[in-house]
DNA sequence: AGTAATTTTGTCGTGCGCGATATAATCGCA
DNA sequence: TGCGATTATATCGCGCACGACAAAATTACT
């Protein structure tokens, strides 16, 4: 008979390594994020509203993948560090908008440096990295929210 | 003067979509573990306790990347599920020895299919589910925990 | 033997992450 | 116009994760 692979193997998983490096990496992150005073799911919605600000809360949600339970306590504290301004939209007064202060705006500098000092403690070549980065989000985008 | 790619955007990150993918994962595989009243983590413990029974805590957490805060508290759910048992040491009374139960050994046989289905409602290829695996145990293993 | 350093596990506080549910505003349509 | 359905945000409870710290057992070294 011949040898079967075993399936709930820990090192036949996929899904556990990609579980274990994400947590591995906000870690990574924290010494860089410190000097920022933010979390590593916080300087994620930074770097959503520094592309783009003054967002509804629903759209931040979609890109981030991320519901109002998760990101209404959080938007509360980047509020508290003056970072962001909530106002209800006049048009909708259900929709609450999300805006970068001067301060949350100037943070962006401070951040440049933040991906490619990163990318370099990772220690993979950059085809590596090209490839992992073209795999995941393709994942990502197979699941629909 | 020549574009330059804006390191900050969104759409160029590697460790978004590793942080983001974990996550639905974890939700893709909830209704799989609701079954067997297990979370992911929970899972991930399973997992290795199947391989190896008998552990010490600290060798667990070696092994998914977790230490005695966050196992601790997940340990005594999976005894208060009667799945494992916590016994000390007889050699060296700081070490607790984590065993499975005969619920917990049975348990198995109900997870066996788990990771089939969930590999097959990713909807990639074997090639990238591959590939990915092993660029992700590849960059694990570049932290040194 | 005695004690300082180390190892192993546990506790505590904070911040996600998420399912379930609530609340308020808007929309659809008879 | 009225009112049920939908949409957007918020609240609640639970279970991780994790840094900081504590407690107990063991080890190392004098």
């Amino acid at each position: 008979m011949a040898e079967q692979a075993n399936l709930l193997q820990l090192k036949d998983q996929l899904c556990f390594p990609i579980y274990a490096t994400s947590r591995l990496i906000t870690r990574a992150y924290q010494p860089y994020l410190d000097k920022l005073d933010l979390t590593y799911p916080q300087y994620i919605t930074m770097l959503v509203l520094w592309e783009k600000d003054g967002v509804k809360i629903g759209d931040l949600g979609d890109k981030i993948y991320l519901k109002t339970n998760t990101l209404t306590p959080l938007l509360k504290k980047l509020e508290s560090k003056k970072l962001i301004v909530r106002t209800r939209s006049e048009k909708d007064e259900r929709t609450v908008l999300i805006s970068l202060t001067k301060k949350g705006v100037l943070l962006k500098s401070e951040a440049n440096d933040i991906p490619i000092e990163l990318i370099k403690s990772l220690n993979m070549t950059t085809e590596e990295l090209v490839q992992m980065r073209t795999l995941m989000w393709k994942m990502l985008g197979k699941f629909e929210v």
